[in-house]
DNA sequence: GCCTAATCGAGACGGTACGTCGTGTCTTCTG
DNA sequence: CAGAAGACACGACGTACCGTCTCGATTAGGC
């Protein structure tokens, strides 16, 4: 990920404990107390080393991180789309509260915001991807009935991830199960109400609006 | 904000100095390219003047922030639910593209990702009580009959705010007043068919979990 | 000393405290370690009234130490010269070694290096009062037939005190009685020897240079 | 010189450019307004970088200056003992007075006032070689019979040194060549003279007092 | 199975910023 | 209304990491 030189004779042993050593700090003293000369030393490994490989220590995180995370948050799909969506959605929460990827991912999500290269290759390779896998799931749980015709699905994931990144990064602690079955409840609930009369109007290019009347 | 000595002696010119100077440094060069150094020396004030009164650069930006956003995101109240939250939310959507507001934030969210006590003073001073206002404005909405009875009034509000930072952080740009629009209308649309059948409660703790079978 | 504004006004109290804190200070940290915010906390005096008085530290301290120089290395007149010198230079070597007095002046002489003014100071109200007096007193041991007539008495002085503060600044430790009496036995022997011929004069400028070879 | 790490890998560069600079700034501003950053800044070396190899600004000068002193003050060997004292007092008297080697001299005897650590190193490789260096010079006039036999020349070499500190510390100006002439001469007289008649007395333990008997 | 070139560890280097300390001045409030 | 309390601008401190850069010493492929 995001690396540079291609070479067969990169050291495999190298590489591992550089990803290795960087997580361990992160557990330890929590991102942005990690230093790439701490990796380095942790990983006896040396600087110059790191950086051959990667531009920087949210580099060597991102490929850390990106290797568990489409493993703990598959799009499983049992035929139940309410429980096909917990259970991702569970994945996604347990996963930002389990160190080190918590730390991990909040310190990739804290560099996003001043880091513009980087937050294009996150979104790239993480996001959008994931939010795509999520809307085509939502497409077959449509195809199979399951969802009413018109519903805004790009719409229906993004309720469904922005709750979870909001309460984790401005509303803070305790996201249980409950609380993610409630919101998945919720928002599937909210397709069905929301498929338009028929006339949609005006909102964004390919999103129903429905004009906000409420009655 | 986050300040420590209480000082009667205080000076007034080096504290407002101080914040422009911040302000103005994160939109010449961005949040994360501003140093209290450079703060300290475009206000003409010294470095332990600074320390003296905030506890980092992040507690400046916070200060700095503060002030200005409860002014751009009234909770106005013209009757109309939807024109009222529109409104609401364009304006933190307006000031999040806004320099030097919209850098000003992305720091210090991306600082709330490892300073827990940042953390904790942005949830008490900004998160939770513009959070509860949210909920408030709902609730004054119930009673004029504009949302159902048995709405989870908090949920909604997480519904409109999360995707708000979802795509702020992770997908990024253009959002407008039409997606704006979308959004609101489809989370007020869901509450109406989210009330559950009668005996539903709607507090956050005890959402009713579990059992979110669709139809 | 070296205080400027002459006022009746002025706190005998701050004063006595401010001198009094100076050296216990530099009792406890040594000289270098005191700082005139410290002196002012101990004294319960403001920085501004130690500035209003003196130039600085040293200022202060070279008050605090000419009150005592003075009274403990006196040139008593007993008749015999050698117990005499031996007097004065053993106090004069015991204050030196003696907290608060030995770092009080040690910082002062260090001071000097680099503060021209403070050494004009010095030197006019410490050393060369204290110097002529030294003279004046072998003068007298001259008219008494001590010191033959026609020694150079003026750098009989110098290599009386060249010697101790030599070993004090650059030789170190272990300047007792013993070697004070040594020394004092030595340059009395050498008045002796060194009178020159009997044309020779003895006032510093003009010493007879040059001709230096010994027998 | 009180370096630290031992390192075949260190810039000798970085080396001359930091001992250049610090001799430099020492000449144009005087000891003690010199500081490590300006000597980084002149020397184009990083702060880290000096203090990596030398504890504090007067180890740098130390070792600058300790280059060049032992050059200046050589101790020749004509066979005239008196001429070459001279030469050695000569030397080091200019070099008191010639920047950047005295203000830098000064600077260290400054510091060795409440650096023990300083204090030992100078001592060590400074003054103590020199001092034992001038009483085997003045050995081997005595060898030669230009000095008699029990001559205390520990002292008499106390007596050369410490006038010329004195005089460069206390009373300052004016050490020119006729002074140094008339000290070296008193000074061998006295050796001449000092030994002592034979009820000689009190002497230091360990130097040669009272039976060095002279012819 | 050598040879040679890239990669490796180690860590010194020039920098930038940190957060702290002390200076000497200036201001505010209090006894 | 003098003085304690202490905030202020300034500037240096010594430290921490940054990202770059030699250095030998492995350590692979390609010959």
């Amino acid at each position: 990920m995001i690396t540079s030189p291609s070479s067969l004779r990169r050291s495999e042993r190298s590489r591992r404990a550089t990803l290795d050593a960087a997580l361990e700090l992160c557990t330890e003293k929590g991102y942005n107390r990690v230093t790439v000369e701490a990796i380095a030393a942790r990983a006896g490994v040396s600087k110059k080393t790191i950086y051959r490989w990667w531009p920087s220590k949210v580099g060597v995180m991102l490929e850390a991180f990106t290797q568990v995370l489409v493993g703990v948050t598959p799009f499983v799909e049992t035929g139940d789309i309410a429980a096909d969506l917990r259970a991702h959605i569970n994945g996604l929460v347990r996963l930002l509260s389990t160190p080190p990827y918590g730390p991990a991912y909040s310190g990739i999500l804290s560099e996003m915001h001043h880091d513009e290269e980087l937050a294009r290759a996150v979104r790239e390779q993480l996001v959008t991807p994931r939010f795509e896998a999520a809307v085509e799931r939502l497409r077959r749980a449509q195809e199979q009935g399951q969802v009413p015709a018109g519903a805004d699905l790009p719409l229906a994931v993004e309720l469904l991830y922005g709750p979870v990144y909001y309460r984790h990064v401005l509303r803070k602690p305790s996201q249980d199960e409950a609380t993610v079955a409630a919101l998945v409840a919720h928002v599937l609930r909210s397709l069905t109400a929301g498929a338009p009369p028929a006339d949609a109007p005006e909102g964004s290019p390919g999103r129903v609006p429905g004009q906000g009347r409420v009655s």
